[in-house]
DNA sequence: CACCAGGCAAGTA
DNA sequence: TACTTGCATGGT
């Protein structure tokens, strides 16, 4: 028996309206402009906020935070700079890959590339190496403001932790489940990605803190659809 | 000290 | 197709 989609709507909106009264705004995504924000979504991958914020100062101190003077940078002196958010050699050249393709597909500049249409600009960015599927829609969420759902590891525990899904769910189903049975409203699906992650953060690490957890007595049945 | 972080691609069988 | 492995710093 699968449950009703009305019936799911109210359960991810009951989640949802128990992390905003817990945590409150989250406001993100922590970044000044679209192309900080996708700097961003690839320096933090596999790696905690807190060293991304350093390796971004540090180009920022340095006035390269620009597609332009990323392009003229050399790659081994960006790697230097992004030391600290760590896989710094890898992530020097994801974020070259990622310029070129602002320049080829967007004439260098940012909000041209991600005013494309979201179905096209997901391509593009996934046809970069080094930009997966969660940096994608998170590109396309917090830089270009699609209404994209952003599944990430800590959304994919805390769903599976609580029974709502199978912990080997695919992606594109999990993504599926947010975004067939929520409004439409970005601004939604902006805090509710952000409000997962601070749950996943807090409460739902390896060695999870359920007694403390704000959503816990939830019912435990699938919201597979 | 060990553990882990807002993934992704390449290699192996 | 389905696993496994490399990538790396720094906070807790």
């Amino acid at each position: 028996m699968e449950p009703r989609p009305d019936a799911i709507t109210s359960r991810l909106m009951e989640i949802f309206t128990r992390l905003l009264d817990f945590f409150g705004p989250q406001r993100w995504w922590p970044g000044d402009t679209p192309f900080e924000v996708m700097v961003g979504a690839i320096l933090t991958q596999n790696t905690a906020w807190l060293n991304v914020e350093k390796a971004i100062s540090n180009l920022k101190a340095r006035h390269l935070l620009d597609p332009a003077s990323l392009n003229a940078l050399p790659v081994e002196e960006l790697a230097g700079l992004i030391k600290p958010a760590g896989y710094f050699n890898l992530k020097a050249r994801r974020l070259k890959n990622m310029v070129a393709l602002v320049i080829k597909s967007g004439g260098g500049d940012p909000p041209l590339l991600l005013t494309q249409a979201p179905s096209l600009l997901k391509e593009e960015l996934l046809s970069v190496n080094g930009i997966g599927q969660e940096t994608a829609d998170s590109i396309l969420l917090y830089a270009a403001g699609y209404r994209v759902f952003v599944i990430d590891a800590y959304t994919r525990r805390v769903l599976s932790r609580h029974g709502f899904v199978e912990a080997d769910e695919p992606y594109e189903n999990l993504q599926n489940i947010f975004m067939n049975n929520l409004p439409a409203d970005t601004a939604l699906f902006n805090e509710y990605h952000a409000l997962l992650v601070r749950l996943g953060k807090q409460y739902c690490r390896p060695r999870p803190d359920c007694a403390a957890c704000p959503l816990k007595g939830l019912n435990r049945q699938s919201i597979k659809s």
